[in-house]
RNA sequence: GCGUAGGUGGCGGAGUGGUCAAUCGCAACAGACUGUAAAUCUGUCGCCCAAUGGGCUUCGAAGGUUCAAAUCCUUCCCUACGCACCA
């Protein structure tokens, strides 16, 4: 590992501009703020770059903008000229991160993982170089934590107790509902921990929920090579009650998702995340984002608008400015105006096909039963402002048809 | 191995022989309203039937008792906790 990298470099910039950027969307900074900025400071007096790091689990096959949000960070470190390493779990994937799972994680396969990683350094592109001067390096954790026997690992596991790995939160909670624990559950935050001693780490970037794991690997710094690592930790996206969003709230943004979508999303989220969504998705200066957090403080402003703003702040990330109006006109014609959005899904169907019918093919209703109820709510409609009354209405005309809100289908006749 | 408490719909969690397709909360969906797909209110939320009703399939699995079972019995599987065992 050693002399995989030089750390020799002249081109390290540190401002006091810059160190304001850093504080951005930060949520704690170990052991201290001032830490890391004697770390900077030391670095360029020396000519010596800081090595920084932050781990993604290739568990799905996209990003979302939890990840963007460490990316972004990363990025800054990037154009400090410091060196940034995108280490992927591939090896960790394979026990599954028990943060924030009240469920034992399913393991993946090495053919999930090989494909979701495939994916993965074209979307954390959006921010990081990988070529250039100062290119951003991509590392796997299998190349050393494989090779680690049992003896390597007995003398991990000793630097740690029960009692400090049973702290963490989601351990006592599962012992609290008689969940079960198993020991590779354990193992995690350990090879986490193990990974910054394997590439030398100096600072470690990662969500807030990620705490814990990091605070292992500063640990494990300190006592295997005598070194302090810094840890940053960002605030993570949730709307004021503290719910996270992630997948299961259904509205995280992928790093893939079409500049529709994406925007979509972002409208659905509750309007208390506004200003969390600016500070940590958005690529705005920070005089704009204090006017923003003035407005909404003050309430003067529709909130609807400033979420179209942030909505399009984000897209224009990934999509650019163009697509980002686009979807942006789309929504407004859409949900503000009532019209039909483009790119809705056609379907071809003979005459005296029943509508139900299509429709639960279709999968735009879930069953039979579904159909009826929304006909009985009102809830289907053709674009011309039909209401849909009978349940055994059937194709005779080619029709546009609005299940709901935000389903659409295009029926044609075929002849 | 012994003992105890458990395994219920997407999740959490009631129910312990008929009134149970199963209280309730969350999530989801629809309607109203609005500022949007936010918030709020109302309704829906196993599958099927032209249906204020009827049929079918569900409560870890398989059998059984009963006119009737998520509820009782038997066996099995799974989880937690305690005890024992430690070769």
């Amino acid at each position: 590992m050693k002399n995989l990298f030089s750390n020799k470099s002249k081109n390290i910039v540190l401002e006091e501009k810059n160190k304001e950027e850093l504080l951005r969307g930060v949520q704690e900074f170990l052991p201290s703020k001032d830490f890391l900025f004697k770390q900077l400071s030391e670095s360029k007096e020396q000519g010596k770059r800081l090595r920084i790091y932050t781990g993604i689990d290739p568990t799905g096959p996209t990003l979302h903008l939890g990840h963007m949000i460490v990316l972004k960070k990363m990025k800054q470190f990037q154009e400090l000229g410091h060196e940034v390493i995108l280490l992927m779990g591939d090896f960790t994937a394979m026990i599954g991160d028990p943060t924030d799972k009240m469920a034992v994680r399913k393991v993946l396969t090495e053919k999930e993982i090989k494909n979701n990683l495939k994916l993965y350094k074209k979307q954390a592109q959006f921010f990081l170089n990988f070529s250039g001067k100062n290119p951003a390096k991509v590392l796997y954790n299998s190349s050393w934590l494989k090779k680690m026997n049992l003896k390597d690992v007995l003398n991990v596991t000793s630097l740690m107790t029960v009692d400090q790995m049973m702290k963490r939160d989601m351990f006592s909670k599962r012992m609290d509902e008689n969940k079960p624990i198993y020991m590779h559950e354990f193992m995690y935050p350990l090879l986490q921990g193990y990974d910054s001693v394997a590439m030398n780490i100096d600072v470690e970037i990662g969500g807030n929920d990620q705490m814990f794991n990091m605070m292992v690997g500063r640990d494990f710094q300190k006592k295997l090579k005598n070194k302090e690592k810094s840890c940053i930790t960002m605030k993570l996206l949730a709307d004021t009650s503290g719910k996270k969003m992630g997948k299961t709230e259904g509205n995280m943004v992928s790093l893939l998702d079409s500049n529709i979508d994406m925007f979509g999303k972002i409208m659905s989220w509750t309007d208390d995340m506004i200003l969390n969504g600016f500070e940590l998705c958005t690529n705005i200066n920070d005089d704009e984002f204090e006017s923003i957090k003035r407005l909404i403080q003050s309430g003067e402003s529709n909130p609807r608008d400033l979420k179209i703003k942030l909505a399009y702040e984000v897209v224009k990330i990934y999509h650019g400015e163009e697509k980002a109006e686009l979807a942006r006109q789309n929504f407004i014609n859409t949900f503000s105006k009532g019209e039909i959005p483009e790119n809705i899904q056609e379907i071809g169907v003979p005459a005296g096909t029943p509508l139900g019918l299509i429709l639960q093919n279709e999968k735009l209703v879930a069953s039979a039963g579904e159909f009826k109820r929304l006909v009985k709510e009102g809830a289907i409609n053709t674009t011309e402002g039909e209401e849909i009354q009978d349940f055994n209405y059937v194709i005779s005309k080619p029709i546009v048809v609005k299940v709901g809100k935000r389903r659409y289908l295009d029926i044609k006749v075929l002849m």
